[in-house]
DNA sequence: CAGTATCCTAGGAGATACTG
DNA sequence: CAGTATCTCCTAGGATACTG
């Protein structure tokens, strides 16, 4: 069994905020990879942490993912429904050059946001 | 002295197309840094291989690099004009993850094309 | 529960033309 | 040479409400 996710597992919005220069898919493609790093979730699962992203556009982002082959989408037949979202292994390989983007940001956030500062004109 | 950037450095405006889940900065900041990379340009020298780029374009884009302190833009006080880019510490650092991202790229992106063709509705 | 259906808007991006 | 100045357009993204 997989932890729930955490309602602030992310900051808030504020993230996309932040001086990121790399982005990895739509908007919110990099936040839907970390939500289902540890295992397949469901629609309502992914609302939690990520509750300031409207049904409309998780679904969309979710639809272009799987599209890619990025995840897969189960129907399960059951009442109430439930659909879970499944990373593939094309979408797994895409948390290494994620990592990798996470980390320049966490150690080159600062200068940026000094080189905005300092930034005249 | 730089090599002078090829006209078809890279492919043509498609590049854009392909299927590539990542990006770096504004639409056009990787191909720039790419161009930056062997050393200091000037803006006409840009223009060469990223001739379907418009210049207000690629002007916002520059501005926007150096605003972030990815690159140094240096007047010469010249006749005619000379004006040039050139990539700061914090720009090349952004070089390594831009590679790991092209090599995913090139690494993948067939199965991300396999998948779009195989998916349905 | 897991989405749709509508409507709307900001701004990234491009085309075209002009200038210190 | 190295840009500006306008104008325009498109669509990713969001707000709100509703449904099988």
């Amino acid at each position: 069994m997989t932890e729930p996710l955490s309602a602030d597992m992310f900051p808030g919005p504020g993230c996309g905020d932040r001086p990121m220069p790399f982005r990895v898919g739509d908007k919110w493609t990099g936040w839907v990879l970390r939500c289902l790093d540890a295992g397949p979730r469901r629609f309502s699962e992914l609302r939690v942490p990520l509750h300031w992203v409207t049904p409309k556009v998780l679904t969309e982002t979710l639809r272009a993912m799987e599209r890619d082959g990025f995840l897969t989408r189960t129907v399960h037949d059951e009442r109430p429904p439930r659909v879970t979202y499944e990373l593939t292994l094309l979408g797994r390989s895409l948390i290494g050059p994620l990592d990798g983007a996470c980390a320049w940001a966490r150690e080159h956030a600062p200068e940026i946001a000094e080189a905005r500062g300092a930034y005249r004109s």
